[in-house]
DNA sequence: AGGTTGTGTCATAGAACTGTGACATGCCAC
DNA sequence: GTGGCATGTCACAGTTCTATGACACAACCT
């Protein structure tokens, strides 16, 4: 059985003590912190492998937490919220909570919802997709055409795994510079389409007639598997 | 390409064919029952290395099947459900099984989470890794290149574990930071850099043309083996 | 203290990458 | 067909990134 380096923000010392206990017997390893300046604090040198919140904490709430740590690196973030208010949902997710539980928490739920999260964030770490003949490896950041490595430079591996992350949608121009490249640069330069084109004449079989990276006339590209 | 000696039990016959061919195709050997008193009369003599249950069997369910292999051995059990009840999964995860999996999964995914269970319980049993030349004893902390001892300083061997438990995987340099140092050094540093120099001069037969640790120019260093 | 080893920082060279703009080509409406 | 725009193509110089070795200093040992 697999054991977590728990980090937990509660500030309700009875509610901390609970869960402590609660999570320890599941097996897990946890650090406790009654706010969220502590836990930023200390996130950095404990490294745990994922984060428990409560929403309402003195001083920085646990959103915000969420956020900072958002700004840090991928660590999972559950919250922990006393009412199921619909809109705290939202706010909670857009700041990149992984998952949203409502207190009072059954112990086995809450470790439930760790393992799901903990599994997940492992097969992303490695998973591999494939549209035909290519394969794109995340974890690895490999790009394969049959048999064949393609070497992609940082930008264009950016670019093309934005493309593939929306796949058969249109992105326009104004929203790959924004996610591949710093919004500093001009929204009517040729710099997408030419990142494009080099992409092409590493993937497509035949690049003038694109089988993954289809132009859309007026609109932007759209990636879709042959 | 390692291949597993998979146990599989699922009633349905359309999904355990399809099943058991796609598992084939990707290169795993399975044997495949319709009733957990089938599975478990076989288990001994069979030997497999990972099962895969349907939780929905006539007879014998596939958390009950779970439970009596789980006090015969460690052997790693994948659990497969129609839907994703909250329920069922605590319980599923209850009973023991290493991983949860909704149905209808795709092969690729199945495979990844097999995989995963497959590297972890195989790490978990032994101290020692070797990739081709390169043998690592985690228990002992010494790093063997063919016959010849090799000595990594603390940082060195702390760097070269860290890349080599995530075997495949692009790692930045802020992560390694995090992970290796203290994070006590600006983002900016070339700390790291440094180091897999130091770890490449010693490990690497040639290190201008590295074999195991690969940089991944913008992102990150990659440990694969050759 | 003196020597040895480990570690972080820095400067630098060379390699790799990328933005840019000029121009070519293609597409569509009229 | 033709004009007007949208997109493709290309070369190259400036920029960014990494490897490498030197060095300073701290920690450690004798």
């Amino acid at each position: 059985m697999r054991v977590a380096g728990i980090l937990l923000v509660e500030d309700d010392p009875s509610v901390r003590t609970a869960l402590e206990l609660a999570l320890t017997r599941q097996g897990h390893s946890v650090t406790s912190y009654a706010t969220g300046e502590e836990a930023l604090d200390h996130i950095r040198s404990r490294r745990p492998e994922i984060a428990i919140l409560d929403v309402m904490l003195p001083g920085i709430d646990g959103v915000e937490v969420c956020r900072r740590i958002r700004r840090l690196d991928q660590l999972p973030v559950i919250l922990l919220t006393a009412r199921g208010d619909d809109l705290d949902v939202v706010v909670g997710l857009e700041a990149g909570a992984d998952d949203y539980v409502v207190k009072p928490v059954e112990p086995r739920v809450l470790d439930a919802r760790i393992r799901a999260i903990l599994r997940r964030a492992e097969s992303a770490a490695s998973d591999r997709i494939a549209f035909g003949d290519l394969m794109i490896d995340r974890g690895a950041l490999k790009v394969m055409l049959g048999e064949k490595e393609i070497h992609l430079t940082p930008t264009e591996l950016r670019l093309l795994l934005e493309l593939v992350r929306h796949p058969g949608q249109v992105l326009n121009r104004r929203y790959l510079l924004r996610a591949v490249w710093d919004h500093t640069h001009v929204a009517d330069s040729r710099l997408v389409d030419a990142c494009v084109q080099r992409v092409r004449a590493k993937i497509e079989p035949r690049p003038a007639e694109p089988v993954f990276i289809h132009t859309v006339r007026g609109f932007g590209y759209r990636f879709s598997p042959p």
